[in-house]
RNA sequence: GGCGCUUUCAUCUAACGGUUAGGAUACAAGAUUCUCAAUCUUGGCAUACGGGUUCGAUUCCCGUAGGCGCUACCA
């Protein structure tokens, strides 16, 4: 690999979530690619918990996402619930550090205080086309720039609410190297003075604790989704501004997520519309009590979620798609991911979370659809789940519909499918399945393999269709043309059973 | 509006100047002579447009158009 990593660093990568409700799923993409780049380069995971924004915290949230992330199987090394030695990992615990921060900004020029009011600057945004804080402008607004030191101080000591802005020079070529993107250069003039710090809750924005945390943790590589690309210069600044741009980290920005259909970018709404969860688990909304679903609740496995995710915006290069986390580790490469948003084509995933069944044990997925079955009243030995798992897990997405797929095996059907009657239950079926019943009480071994060639050999001997006489028979066991190989089903449901559907179906349907 | 990013089948994507433009999902057809699935086989489907550069452009450059994002005392 390239420069990618500077090899003296040992690299470390964080997800640093807000709190305002639960992760969306475009969220758990830009952990994911953190952590295979983490794991890859025997790095550092950090977890940390962006709470700057009073207003908009969301009680539960920080819980939700750490509890998503255990079933999705994405560990952290350090971070909120982690541990490690640079926490504090919340950023509402670290207001004393960026204090510092911002003051020594302050002292050298680089920021400055400004008083302006939302209000003032509402009007002002109103009053001016395209108003911008910045070099053009703010020599005539309210701040440190344009009054006298002890009128600022006076202020202050009066308890005046304001914020520091950060001083952006105008007319500067800034760099900014992507590893996606390749180089970005955007002129400094077209960035306004970015509030760093809210002297209302004695918190900063995101742009001033996000460059000190990744500074103070060491952070190698920022690999965040396309939304920042915009203020990457700004923090680029940011870096040069503290004197740290010899340690700034390597800039990685990702393709967007988009709707599966029509235009913008995937939202909780399209997952309402087209019923697929837009979140790795239910959330249950603490001020509307509205329900999300989630991907877990929804049956879906976490590795085919995960897969499924690692392929929206990357590819190992080759056709492989069905890759184990560990595989996608080892064949993860940042310089592959494509540049363009990925629409999010949820019937691709019901494919992965099928391939998924079906590479798990009979045993494993026989687990998974014991409570199913006890949903549905069923209780049975693991090896007759297992078994049933074997006759139908290949027909089905999800593991609740193993249950559509052979709830017959557990108990009769209470119906008949019209359909199915209209094309197998024609006018001799009645006969044909009262013989076989004849014939099937005379057999004592129901085993499948034995079972099966007597069966054949007497419909012929009677000369009757093979079809016919089977789907009629079948009918009368499942409730409709469907399920796996009718021996199988006999077999499984033993003789006596299968012998009180079939003439109870024929009492019903004479 | 301004700024930036982006553009290969319907969708996710491969092809680091030379391929009959490949794979997967979805869709369709056929095969599996007990159904429905699964599975297998087959099929249709793409380089946004216009200019360059080049012996040669999906690939490099410019423009146009479309898409996406940012433009808060939100992240």
């Amino acid at each position: 690999m390239s420069d990618t990593v500077a090899k003296e660093r040992r690299v470390r990568v964080r997800f640093a979530p807000s709190p305002t409700g639960p992760l969306h799923i475009g969220g758990v993409r830009t952990a994911l690619y953190n952590y295979l780049f983490a794991r890859q380069h025997d790095g550092d995971f950090i977890f940390r918990i962006e709470d700057t924004d009073t207003n908009r915290f969301v009680p539960g949230a920080e819980d939700y996402i750490i509890e998503a992330f255990r079933w999705l199987g994405i560990t952290f090394d350090e971070g909120v619930s982690f541990g490690g030695k640079y926490g504090p990992y919340r950023q509402s615990e670290r207001r004393e550090i960026y204090r510092r921060h911002v003051d020594a900004l302050l002292d050298a020029g680089k920021a400055y205080i400004a008083f302006d009011t939302p209000d003032e600057l509402e009007k002002r945004r109103a009053e001016i086309p395209n108003f911008q804080y910045d070099a053009t402008t703010r020599l005539s607004m309210r701040n440190s720039l344009t009054m006298p030191a002890d009128e600022v101080r006076a202020l202050i000591g009066g308890g005046i609410q304001y914020v520091v802005r950060f001083l952006i020079e105008p007319g500067r070529e800034v760099v900014v190297d992507d590893l996606i993107r390749g180089r970005v250069v955007i002129n400094s003039s077209i960035l306004d003075d970015k509030v760093l710090f809210k002297s209302a809750d004695e918190l900063p924005t995101y742009h001033l604790a996000n460059i000190v945390d990744d500074h103070l943790m060491e952070v190698t590589h920022v690999i965040r989704g396309e939304e920042w690309l915009p203020s990457a210069p700004l923090h680029v600044l940011l870096y040069e501004a503290f004197g740290w741009q010899d340690t700034m980290p390597r800039f990685a920005h990702l393709p967007l997520l988009l709707k599966p259909e029509g235009n913008g970018k995937l939202s909780k709404r399209d997952g309402d519309r087209l019923g697929f969860p837009v979140f790795p688990l239910e959330w249950h909304d603490p001020k509307t009590g509205e329900v999300s679903s989630g991907y877990r609740e929804k049956d879906y496995l976490p590795d085919a979620v995960l897969n499924f995710l690692a392929l929206l915006g990357w590819n190992p290069g080759d056709d492989t798609e069905i890759m184990s986390l560990d595989r996608m580790v080892s064949l993860f490469n940042l310089e592959k991911c494509s540049k363009a948003g990925a629409r999010f084509n949820y019937q691709k995933l019901s494919w992965f979370n099928h391939e998924y069944i079906l590479r798990k044990d009979d045993s494993e997925v026989a687990e998974l659809f014991r409570p199913v079955l006890e949903r549905n009243g069923v209780t049975e030995t693991p090896e007759r789940i297992e078994k049933a798992v074997s006759l139908v897990k290949s027909r089905v997405n999800f593991i609740h519909e193993l249950w559509d797929n052979s709830y017959y095996l557990f108990r009769a059907p209470d119906g008949y499918d019209d359909k199915s009657l209209k094309k197998w239950w024609k006018e001799d079926a009645p006969k044909t399945t009262a013989e076989l019943c004849g014939f099937l009480e005379t057999q004592d071994d129901f085993n499948a393999e034995t079972l099966e060639p007597k069966v054949m050999d007497w419909i012929a001997s009677k000369e009757y269709p093979v079809g016919k006489v089977m789907n009629a028979f079948r009918v009368t066991l499942v409730g409709a043309a469907m399920g796996p190989q009718i021996f199988a089903i006999t077999e499984f449901i033993g003789k006596e059973e299968t012998l009180r559907r079939a003439r109870r179906a024929l009492e019903v349907l004479s």
